[in-house]
DNA sequence: TTGAACTGGTTTAATGTTGAACTAACTGGA
DNA sequence: TCCAGTTAGTTCAACATTAAACCAGTTCAA
């Protein structure tokens, strides 16, 4: 594969991405969040603390205080001062910010399910095996 | 494969290319143009006309007037009135716009082949031919 | 022709994002 | 015990993005 073949590669993926979230801004909107927020809700068991988030899904801190400010507004946070170094907020998702980020998250996978009707399930398998070797 | 199994493949293909985007943001910007920008001026020369740029990138019109108008202040495209349809503004990328254009796609391409790497050069092709059947 | 509906592109004003600088808290060596 | 260096998180001011409204040009049915 040529360089500029790559680089043609890597423009679909990320027009594909772009088009599914704009697929599901307007249904993912009516749950009370945005996109994004959804993707920092869907990452908090897993990073339970703003500097983390931040680095795991590469974006500023000052962008991470915002986002992390409105989930909390909005009810689907909580923060608490960890206990064990006073620095840090450890962050938890409320019970009803665990369901509108499951049914995000599912309004998320339909979409992209419905391009990955084009494939056969073996293909679709065969993307999920190379996608996961890439990350 | 489930529901929440398609919204975490999907966010491991998003991070996936937000890390390669951060990678190569210096580089890239050394050159005298936005990741972002270098996504338009590679667009140019199938899609020549602002409105379509902005569909076939998803992202909206005043936006596509933003980055044209900057690509054009920095001598990376021409702009001039279509005299077929006065309303049309035809783009065309200069030989400047031309050289950074074919240097920051081999940048991103670098990085985005350092993953691609951790594949076979069959196991290439196959992701490839996934994605064009997903776009 | 006319004019209502549409399309390409821009402007403006509001909103979202982020680099730089900051405060508070921790860490480790002298 | 200090204090210099580091880290978590925030604030603020600058900058980027975009929805809404707009103008100019096109289209087409009457």
């Amino acid at each position: 594969m040529t360089k500029i073949d790559a680089a043609r590669l890597w423009s679909l993926n990320h027009r594909l991405l772009m088009s599914v979230i704009a697929a599901v801004a307007a249904e993912v909107g009516a749950l009370g969040l945005e996109v994004k927020e959804l993707f920092v809700l869907s990452e908090v068991d897993e990073h339970p603390y703003p500097a983390e988030l931040a680095a795991a899904l590469v974006m500023p801190k000052p962008t991470m205080t915002v986002y992390v400010k409105r989930l909390e507004a909005a009810g689907f946070l909580r923060r608490e001062i960890d206990p064990d170094d006073l620095r840090k907020h450890r962050l938890a998702v409320t019970p009803a910010g665990r369901k509108v980020m499951q049914r995000g998250l599912t309004l998320l996978a339909d979409a992209f399910a419905e391009r990955l009707g084009r494939l056969s399930v073996g293909e679709q398998a065969q993307l999920r095996g190379l996608l996961e070797k890439l990350c």
